[in-house]
Order: C-alpha cells, then sequence, then structure tokens
DNA sequence: TTGTAAGCGTTATCAT
DNA sequence: ATGATAACGCTTACAA
C-alpha cells in the first residue's frame, strides 16, 4: 500500500543531518564517523528505505547492466531450444550476478547492426556479450565505432579490436572429421548452425581441412546448414542419405542436433554406430545420457561464460581486449 | 571516437530553440506543427542523437524493463539446460521487445524473497514473470506488499491476488497416468522437478490422483524428485528399477527428462515401450524427433509466454490480476 | 506555437 | 565532519 518510499532526503530529515551526509554514510564513506554511519543505516532500514538504482546510475552516467545478444539469421526467428544456449546464458547471468550486474538478453538479427544504437547509444548497458557473430566484422566496426565494451563469443578476430572467448572451432571441426576418418568411416556429412555465422564456418573450415587431412574427397552436398533447431537436423538425416545412401557418419555442429539425428537415423532403422556414427558438439549435459552415449567435442561452456564476464570487466578497468581461445576436448563415447 | 553524445539541448542550441520544443518534435507532440517536427528530427538524425534512456526513464520514473526470474531450489544452483525454460524465455523475450521492453533475467532461490526488493524496490523493472514457485506464497505475500505488478507461470492460487498463466498441471498429471492405465501400466514411477515447488507438486497431486482413479495402489518409493536436470533424471531410473523391479513405466514432469529417461533403459537393455512406458510433460521441439517418438502432455509453451507477458500489461493499464488456464494436450506418440 | 523552470533521486564538488 | 549546491538528461506544467 505505502507506495511512497523514502528517499535519501526523507532519511536525512529524520536523521537531523543532510542528504549527503545520509549518501555517504549509506556509502561507506570513511569521512563519517563510524557512530554516525551506524545510527543512519539503523534509520533507513527501519525506515525502509532503499536507494533508487534508476536515480543511482543516472547520476553516475553507468547502468550496471549488461547485455548477452543472441544473433539469430534469416527471417524465420524461430525460437532456439539448444541447450548449449541455456547452460551458457545461466553461467553468464550467475557471473554478472556476482558483481551486482543485471543481466538484459535479446535475440537479435546477425544481418543488421541495429541493435548497437539500442543497446550502446541509448545507454541502456555498459557492456554486450554476443553468442556468435556474423561472418563480415560490420557488428565489431559499429561497436567499435561507438566505443563500446563487448566481447564475442567466437574465434579470434585478425585485424581487429574485439575481446573474444571460444574454442578454437576450425580444429575442432577437423578434429571431429578426423575421429570419424579414423573409425574408418569416409561418407561423412556435414550439418551446420546458421551458414553466415562465424562458429558455424570455421566448423565448415574444419571439416574441410579434416577430410582434406584424411585424404577424403569432398562432395558439398553432403554440407547442410540449419537453424540449430532439432527439427532441421531431423530433416537433414533423409536429405543427406539420399544425396550418398552409403554415408557412414555425421557431423553435427552441435550435440542438440547431433542428438536429434541419431533419434531419426535409429527410428529408421540404422544402427549407431554399427551403421553410421554421429558426432557432436559442445558436450551439453544430455550427451552422456544419450543410448549410445554421444562421442563429442568438449568445450567449456560454463567456464566460458564466465571468462567473457570475466574478459569485459577487464575493459571497464581500462584494460584492452583479449582474445581467449578456450581447450577443447575429444570425448569419445560410443556413438562414433 | 566522438564520444560525446550529443543532448537534447545541443539539438536545440543548433536549431534555435528551445529544449522543450525538440522534446515535444521528438516525441510527436500534437503542438508542435508538421514541418518544425521533420526540421527538428532530421537535424537530430543529422546530429546522432539518441536519447539516453537512462535519464528518460528516471524522469517518467519507470523501467520499461520486465523481469523473467527462475526460481531455483536447494544449494546446488546447477545450471538449468532442460529446454523449455529456454522456448519460453525465448517467446517472453520476443514479446517483450515489440513492446519496446527490455528483458532482464536471474536465477532466484525459491526459499528467499529478497529479489523482490532487488527488482521492485530497487526500481530495476516494471514487473516480474515468474517461472514457477515456491509452494508456500511467501513470494506472493512479498511481491504484493511491495504493490508490484507480476505475473507467475503456475497454477491458480486461491485467495491471493496474483496473475497465474499455465496448464492444470494437476490434471496433466492425472491425464499422464490414466493414459498409462490404460495402456495396461500398473506400476508406475514418478520423477517430478523441484519437489517443493509448485507445478512438481501439483503433478505429483495429479499422478495420486490417477493412480487413485485407475485403481492403481500407490508406492511412495516410485516417487522421486530432482533438480530437472537429465543427469538427474538419468539416476532416478536405476533407483526406480531396483525398488520395483517389475516398474512398467515412468512419467517423467518434463520432457527432457523423459528423454533421459528412455536412453537409459535403452542402454540398459529396456525396450521402450515394449518392457516399459515412458511418458513426457511439456511437447518440446525435440520430443517428436526421438526414437521411440516421446508420448507426451503438450503445454502451449510459446503460447503461454505470450500471455504472461500480455496479463502483465494489463495489469500496467489498471486492470486486475488475472489466472488463466491453458488448454493442454495428450500427444500420443510412441514411447507410452 | 513556443519558452521557462522545476524536478525526478542521487552523488560529487566545494565550502565551512 | 558535514552542509549547500549543482548536475546527470529528460519531460511537463505553466506561462507567454
Amino acid at each position: 500500500m505505502s507506495s511512497n518510499r523514502p528517499t535519501i532526503s526523507d532519511i536525512a530529515r529524520a536523521a537531523g543531518v543532510s542528504p549527503s551526509t545520509v549518501s555517504r554514510a549509506l556509502n561507506n564513506h570513511p569521512t563519517i564517523p563510524e557512530t554516525t554511519r551506524e545510527q543512519i543505516r539503523l534509520l533507513a532500514r527501519q525506515m525502509n528505505y532503499r536507494v533508487d538504482t534508476r536515480a543511482r546510475n543516472f547520476r553516475l552516467q553507468r547502468s550496471q547492466t549488461v547485455a548477452t545478444l543472441f544473433p539469430f539469421q534469416g527471417a524465420s526467428r524461430r525460437q532456439i531450444s539448444d541447450p548449449f544456449y541455456l547452460e551458457m546464458l545461466g553461467a553468464i547471468t550467475d557471473e554478472l550476478d556476482k558483481r551486482g550486474y543485471d543481466s538484459l538478453i535479446a535475440r537479435v538479427p546477425a544481418e543488421s547492426t541495429d541493435w548497437c544504437e539500442r543497446y550502446i547509444l541509448d545507454k541502456r548497458v555498459d557492456g554486450i556479450l554476443m553468442i556468435d557473430r556474423a561472418l563480415d566484422d560490420a557488428g565489431i566496426r559499429a561497436l567499435n565505432a561507438l566505443d563500446a565494451r563487448f566481447v564475442i563469443w567466437c574465434g579470434p578476430v585478425e585485424g581487429a579490436a574485439c575481446a573474444t572467448v571460444a574454442c578454437d572451432s576450425r580444429v575442432t571441426g577437423r578434429d571431429a572429421v578426423l575421429h570419424l576418418a579414423a573409425q574408418g568411416r569416409h561418407k561423412i556429412g556435414f550439418i551446420g548452425g546458421f551458414q553466415r555465422m562465424v562458429e558455424t564456418d570455421l566448423r565448415r573450415q574444419g571439416y574441410l581441412q579434416g577430410m582434406h587431412e584424411a585424404g577424403l574427397p569432398v562432395n558439398s552436398d553432403l554440407m547442410l546448414f540449419t537453424d540449430f533447431s532439432a527439427e532441421a537436423a531431423a530433416h537433414a538425416v533423409p536429405l543427406l542419405l539420399k544425396r550418398e545412401p552409403k554415408l557412414d557418419a555425421i557431423f553435427a555442429c552441435s550435440d542438440f542436433m547431433a542428438i536429434a539425428c541419431m533419434q531419426v537415423l535409429q527410428g529408421m532403422g540404422r544402427a549407431v554406430p554399427g551403421d553410421i556414427s554421429v558426432m557432436g558438439h559442445d558436450d551439453i549435459a544430455l550427451a552422456s545420457q544419450t543410448s549410445p552415449r554421444l562421442t563429442t567435442i568438449r568445450q567449456p561452456i560454463q567456464q566460458g561464460g564466465r571468462l567473457m564476464v570475466q574478459s569485459l570487466f577487464e575493459q571497464f578497468e581500462g584494460a584492452p581486449p583479449r582474445q581467449i581461445v578456450l581447450p577443447h576436448e575429444l570425448i569419445v563415447r560410443e556413438s562414433a
């Protein structure tokens, strides 16, 4: 009911001091003696005083908020439900929360850079965390033009001031293919995520390199791109099989898609890995519970999320942007 | 480089008018003639003017931001990766975005209500969307004591002013069990989510009611509770089987857990649904891609998310809180 | 139709 | 050790 929250002036009046003294007391300013400080805090608590973060942030010219942006490609704007994103988001928000920062999130079209203005110019946030990015570096240029602090989940960017965190997706893609080849697989299909975004493209390059190193011919009909959804992955399987009936392996760019692939294959009566191997990417929690258990490339998802936050805060403190390459690990289980 | 963004006064000076005129022009105030309005907007665009949302929101005493809160239970604070949450979050943020609102998200401990103060009292947000809630209604009381606008994803709450949106989980739980019983299943295990939160508890009640209606004896050893993780669900399966070797069905409170259960069962050599039926809950996108395809209870997840936002905005406009019960649907596929 | 001035709640600067 | 004052950028009575 009492919608009239006390302001700092109300506390000041009640305490018989000036607003500045209250502010200083509440902010642990050393010039205020311990005793007065305690008195004022007590009073503030009694009166249910709470700082108005809007006012404070406005005065301090900051937002105490960081935006985590998920670029999506194409007009579909389909809801993404890949657990990878939720795991990463959870790690990020927890880490931000620890530092007293709020987490803003949004999905943004990969093709445009309008969101820069909305979040940075409009001063909604102090920094941006982007999960993957478009192939060109328009986004990076736009962000830098606005003198923004940001970190991108993607491989190192040459010749651009830009903080990044991620595994080396070219190598993870290559390692996946080489593992498949080492099992005697020759007809290896590739199911990517967003075609015009960096992480998928890097894995595509890795796939190509792996095929090359293994001395395997590349059939570009066997490279498909999706929106990271289970449905898209499921639809890709029969298509791949139609294009290459002797397909003996699939490398999917996310565990979520790999799991969907396995399910579809099993539904078609194909044994995994007996008839066909399936490799995932990420090592989400579900991956070790599938049947057969999924062979995959582990990315340290939560550590990655925490590092992104850390890297962003380094920039807040004036440090130049860092490019961090995370170690990945081939997790050989049963599906490949 | 030019970190000195123009303010409204800069535009005013350049235009040779007063700040109020600029403000009015930019806000389409009808008292400003069309022509001046256009001139000023053009100038503002040329000068790269952007409203400072912090200043505006402060002045207007609002935040244009809504928090979506995910309560978790227990000390584990394990990252949740159930696609259900991401699908819901995506629908919510899209809907909020449409209305020009920002989305704040955080995980909050279900046992405490401190987060009310952080988000409402500190004026970070204009409203709160909560995904599930603790069994007691301390959270609701706290929110109402602060005169907050909020919507909870959970079943109707009797005797409390509180907007809710969700399917009737008591009925979904009952329907699941009755379907299982209709298939001739008698030893039905229950794998819940957070034990001290409403949605799981309602489904537990529905399970009990269904067993009762089907004339089946209840063995409370066969009711397990988890943190909605795949691992927890996977661990529950052998435990259930140990407690009841003749177990012939499992009802899991989320598709994600149901899928993990199916995988584990298949890994143990048990046929689904030949030896044992598995029912999920939610109908996430993955559910129709599994093998066997998952039988489940569909909740209109995205519609639910949109409705939560809609219901919140009704309250912003002064309407009393509504309790909305969404229709659910039994989706019979192959696993049960 | 436009300008003036006040004020949203806080904190920093400069006095005292 | 504390108070007065200004300022952050914007919108809105009220006045002209």
